[in-house]
DNA sequence: GCCGTTTTCGGCCCGACTGTTTTCAGTCG
């Protein structure tokens, strides 16, 4: 465990997790709530929309749910000396190898530190030596069962570092609802936990099923046939693992009780929480069974009738996350949240138009993809290749590339869309253009004039200090023609995390000047993130959504940006492209 | 250690599964 000052938010929660588990070896009775209000400050820190070292910066950290005056205290000291005095005298004595131990399902703080004690193992490497040779099963407590448990899972561990993306995990899961509903007995079959509530990765795999057979509904689920192995199998659940080391969890539940199970396999954990919390200040219990109220069990055979009994209106799956929602469910003021069918069009799309780009060109040419969007019923569509490259031409060449997309989209108005599109009225000449690090665009500014608006990205110079990366923004914004920051965080999921800003600022800056921020559909971005798309909201920001296609059958990835601006509670009026083309015209200008 | 639609003190979510045990501890979600 490395401390020091620019301790990254994903950093802070596993410290804070380490900090957990030595005061539960500890043992006291009163450390029962420490551990878990530790265990709780560091999901918060997981969890965080901002870098807890810039709200820290800000002042704003004891702000974050989770952490109080202590916490804060530590993270204070953290970050203006780079350690804690407290926190190293909590993890002293402890030997480090226990925490990297703790990494495997199935390992806990009380396991990680009998094995790393008795066998006197310094490493994850050494732990899967000493089950190897047979050491582990002699340990008191341990057996031959529990030693090749860890095995698998420390060779499962190492093939699962990444989580899946929204797309992937949401094929999975249909091909076992479909083979769960191949079985007679089984009612009802839905997905469950973050993939039911759209996060943009999901781990493990939740599915929940309603049947009066139990038993045989769980025997059906450890025969699908493309399982690797099962994990476990008792009366109510069963894991299996597939192939690619992925976990899949089915839960069961008769029809009239199927309400209460999904809503508790639906989660978020920190949701749940809450909401038992205050079901429990108001008499009643809550569980997957149903409501417990004076030790009597009331059954929910939907959800919506489950929340209806805690006195609130059913809350969409992809907002439950304890920010709010519960409150405002109990109000009745719940979000009307956006919906694929308000869309309007599609304001990120590369054709193949041969634009001469330093980056990736679409693979599909203009009139496809403008024949895929009148498909979905749009009324607009923007194209947006990437500038031509800066290195290779000089900017007259730039010009007249510009010139030559822009003849081929009046062109593409005047007759295709005019003659052969049902919705599609109208096809916007733009650009996605690089931001280059001290905040210029890379094509000359007479260009931009070629354009009916453009998008500006970011796509080199990665790791800029926060202040000086919202200024690069800043800069480019400020450019009358461009109105869209696109992917604004650049990440990559499972690949790269994204760049440091400064969102007040920015969000100030777009609500002020009617520049907007994207939502880009593409699965391995959906950049903005969730958590950065709630706070653009509240602070009135309105967004684009654009699939960021390359090939015209990216076109339906909008429903992936749907479900971000869902999970970011934006509403259809908080989305530029739930507009119609004249209103969007207008915004455009 | 955190927190407030009973509370600034006194609470703090609920249950399943497994292995190694003989009634439970540890872990997970």
């Amino acid at each position: 465990m490395k401390l020091g000052k620019d301790m990254t938010n994903t950093q802070i929660a596993e410290l804070l997790r380490a900090i957990a588990a030595s005061y539960q070896l500890k043992g006291e009775e009163k450390n029962r709530f420490r551990i878990i209000a530790y265990q709780r400050a560091a999901d918060a820190g997981e969890h965080a929309s901002s870098e807890l070292k810039d709200l820290w910066d800000d002042g704003k950290l004891k702000e974050v749910p989770g952490i109080g005056e202590s916490i804060a205290s530590h993270l204070d000291e953290i970050f203006r000396t780079g350690t804690s005095k407290h926190f190293e005298a909590v993890m002293k004595g402890l030997p480090p190898a226990m925490f990297e131990l703790m990494e495997v399902p199935g390992i806990g703080a009380k396991t990680a530190q009998k094995l790393v004690s008795e066998l006197g193992i310094k490493s994850l490497s050494e732990l899967e030596k000493a089950a190897k040779k047979g050491k582990v099963a002699g340990l008191g407590g341990f057996g031959e069962q529990s030693q090749s448990d860890i095995l698998k899972s420390i060779e499962e561990t190492k093939g699962r570092t990444k989580r899946q993306l929204l797309p992937y995990a949401a094929a999975h899961a249909g091909a076992i609802i479909e083979w769960m509903l191949k079985n007679k007995l089984v009612k009802r079959a839905d997905p469950l936990g973050s993939l039911r509530r759209e996060a943009s990765t999901v781990g493990d795999i939740d599915i929940a099923v309603a049947t009066d057979h139990p038993v045989e509904a769980l025997a059906h689920f450890v025969k699908y046939p493309k399982k690797s192995r099962i994990l476990e199998k008792g009366d109510r659940t069963a894991s299996i693992i597939l192939p690619g080391d992925v976990q899949v969890d089915l839960m069961v539940q008769p029809p009239d009780a199927y309400g209460a199970l999904l809503q508790h396999f639906t989660g978020s954990k920190h949701h749940n929480i809450a909401l038992r919390e205050y079901a429990l200040k108001h008499g009643m219990s809550l569980s997957e069974y149903g409501i417990k109220i004076k030790g009597k069990l009331n059954k929910f055979s939907t959800e919506e009738d489950f929340y209806k009994k805690l006195g609130m209106d059913w809350v969409p799956p992809e907002i439950r996350e304890d920010t709010g929602e519960i409150e405002t469910a109990l109000t009745h003021k719940l979000p009307n949240l956006v919906e694929l069918k308000d869309i309007k069009g599609d304001l990120q799309i590369h054709s193949d138009f041969d634009i001469e780009t330093s980056h990736d060109l679409g693979e599909s040419s203009m009139q496809d993809v403008v024949k895929e969007a009148d498909k979905l019923g749009y009324e607009y569509i923007a194209f947006t290749e990437h500038n031509p490259s800066k290195s290779k031409h000089n900017e007259q060449q730039v010009i007249d590339i510009l010139k030559r997309k822009k003849e081929a989209i009046e062109k593409l108005n005047y007759s295709f869309v005019k003659n052969h599109c049902k919705s599609v009225k109208k096809v916007f000449n733009s650009l996605e253009i690089d931001i280059l690090p001290e905040g210029g665009l890379s094509i000359p500014d007479t260009a931009l004039d070629l354009l009916d608006f453009a998008l500006v990205s970011i796509h080199s110079s990665f790791r800029m200090e926060r202040n000086s990366m919202t200024k690069r923004v800043i800069s480019a914004l400020a450019y009358p023609k461009v109105k869209i920051f696109a992917h604004p965080t650049a990440r990559k999921l499972n690949e790269r995390e994204g760049i440091e800003l400064n969102w007040q600022e920015i969000f100030e800056y777009c609500t002020k000047n009617r520049k907007f921020l994207e939502i880009n559909a593409e699965p391995s971005r959906l950049d903005l993130p969730d958590s950065v798309v709630r706070e653009a909201v509240k602070a009135g920001v309105k967004l684009t959504l654009g699939t960021d296609s390359h090939h015209k059958d990216g076109l339906k990835n909008m429903i992936f940006g749907i479900s971000v601006a869902r999970r970011g509670w934006a509403e259809k009026e908080d989305i530029v492209n739930t507009r119609s083309l004249k209103e969007i015209e207008k915004m455009l200008e």
